[in-house]
DNA sequence: ATTCCTGTGCAATATAGTTGCATGAATGGA
DNA sequence: TCCATTCATGCAACTATATTGCACAGGAAT
């Protein structure tokens, strides 16, 4: 998703040192141009060298908080982890296959969502909007 | 949620048998004002009468595949079930409290999502859009 | 040198949901 | 009436995903 993204630097703007775990979760995530799961992000890692399963998750978790990853609910059990919004990515939705569980990035303009009205009225604090297409992808359609 | 809704009768316009089971199921969903997790349903029916754990996960199951009910992701680990949407109920958007976990529904104005620039170039088959706002409920953000 | 903090690893546990198999009630012939 | 079939349900075991508790190692601070 993100050629264009340091990550040490990402890194520290969000006030995180940049250890060799982070910065090589955070490469995962970064260079996939649509989001993975943490097992896909663990397998991945796994085979260049080797990391402990509780670490990815901890730092997924890290990075979330820090608002450097998004966690993105699917229409399955797990969730997904792509880049955080931000000055070379703006938010997007995403398509969600029920099928296959391969999960893809929409173009931002591919819906046309006005949060106005939300942010004017809603008594509560709001962290994100969330957009989720689910569906059948064409590859899996065409197998059918 | 509904109090208009005969749910014996949604039951067989969707061509299931009204089960007892299937009624008290679709009834604590229904009569709902916001959506609950497969836990909430099964204590709530475990206090009127026994019914077993997977016998909720499969009445939930089926009432999702014949489209009566609605399966909604959270920010969080389970999915929530409420009534899918019918002549009585428009869809609407969520809003999920990553604090106490509470689903709201919002209205269906409260947000503008204009889904057609992608029913026009999206190249699979879709199912479903599901917008979710996350954040503090006023309640949690009150009570830090 | 000692203390403290942080990142990581490992084992155990928790949570949510699923599968396989048995039973019992209802239905529909012979 | 008896048997076969079907389907809803229950129970136990299991899977997948994520989290917790504890230990330890290395560097920074005292």
């Amino acid at each position: 998703m993100c050629h264009q993204c340091n990550y040490k630097n990402l890194l520290s703007v969000a006030k995180l040192e940049a250890t060799a775990n982070r910065v090589r979760v955070l490469e995962v995530v970064g260079n996939n141009s649509f989001p993975l799961s943490a097992s896909d992000i663990y397998k991945t890692l796994e085979r260049s060298s080797r990391i402990n399963r509780v670490t990815v998750y901890r730092i997924l978790d890290l990075l979330v908080d820090h608002g450097v990853v998004d966690r993105i609910s699917t229409g399955g059990r797990a969730f997904y982890y792509g880049l955080a919004p931000n000055d070379h990515h703006q938010a997007h939705p995403h398509f969600y296959c029920k099928n296959c569980g391969q999960m893809d990035c929409l173009s931002p303009e591919s819906l046309n969502v006005d949060t106005a009205p939300l942010w004017k009225t809603f008594p509560g604090r709001i962290d994100k909007v969330e957009v989720r297409i689910d569906g059948i992808c064409k590859n899996c359609e065409k197998a059918e």
